[in-house]
DNA sequence: TCACGTTTTCATTAAAAACTGAAAATATCG
DNA sequence: CGATATTTTCAGTTTTTAATGAAAACGTGA
């Protein structure tokens, strides 16, 4: 059934397959992943029935993870005039896809673990020794060190992709 | 059935309630993450009874994770002399799990990553013009970007927490 | 308004991941 | 070497997550 690919296309493939079960790992849906890998790499804005034909997945699939990519804000939707159907595109600029995610998992991952951190640091202020007391610290140690990694995540992302290369080069140099 | 808790053992045990529905965003089982909390914020290296009771897991449930975070290089374990129990203790240096945390990730999460462009890569390589050519752009840019994450991570995760601090401030600054 | 192309939802099914509990293996001591 | 304490494994089960496909909802043009 497979007719000639073009040879770009066969690493294409690799890619989309691998980048799926990488992202499993990082706690990504495979299916997400390899749309994202999908339409990174694809010429031109894709439309849902193309990415079933490519990935060979349903509709309601396709649809979900379609849908999810653009909550990431890492796809957006693209219409043509006289032509009611949406087409996918995904950002492809290396440094927008990282401060995209980095600000994304901020608020999905970083935020509520601190939110918790001082819930629970709060409840145990008054603590004045022993263990009670290690608890504590230990809640403000954690709280101090993701917060400040957010500040300096901040301060990053809201960087030109040039300076931020600037500041890490001075660290490597 | 529950008897009277020590004031901080309540806030402790929302924190490992807490943190295990976190780790599952990070893609981290719950368990491994709940038992990561829970010897974070021991005041004593725990054994595998101690883990099961407080979770109420089962022994195989408790062992896998255990070794698991050993393997993670979070976790230790301490053997006392007499007792032929193992007992498991956490790192709570913040620092020092931040920096096994990111090498752990490194090696399997980014270093696969790298690979897997760099093959997509060199099969496009030859690609002179169009889309072929730029799905070899998007894989080195991919890689390129990576691979300075990478060194800029290693170079931060090679210092001492003082030092890693005052190069922070001085962006923040 | 109706017909039609498209998107969205969702009950059901399938697949993957996590967990249990008990048996097997291992280690330690007298 | 037994006897005993502890760790490890793993077949079977449960739970969770993801995927399907068909029906419903939506939107647009005639």
């Amino acid at each position: 059934m497979s007719k000639e690919l073009p040879p770009w296309e066969k690493a294409r493939e690799e890619f989309v397959a691998q980048w799926g079960s990488l992202g499993t790992q990082w706690g990504i849906n495979r299916t997400m992943a390899q749309i994202h890998a999908l339409l990174m790499t694809a010429p031109e804005p894709m439309c849902t029935d193309e990415v079933m034909e490519k990935l060979q997945i349903s509709r309601g699939n396709a649809h979900t993870n379609l849908k999810e990519l653009v909550a990431w804000n890492l796809v957006r939707i693209i219409t043509h005039k006289g032509d009611r159907k949406e087409y996918f595109e995904a950002e492809k600029d290396v440094w927008k896809i990282f401060i995209t995610i980095s600000k994304e998992r901020k608020r999905r991952e970083i935020e509520p673990a601190i939110r918790l951190l001082r819930d629970c640091a709060a409840q145990t202020k008054d603590e004045a020794a022993g263990p009670g007391r290690d608890f504590h610290q230990q809640m403000k140690d954690l709280d101090e060190f993701l917060s400040f990694g957010v500040k300096v995540g901040d301060t990053v992302i809201s960087m030109k992709h040039a300076s931020a290369l600037q500041w890490a080069m001075r660290l490597l140099g």
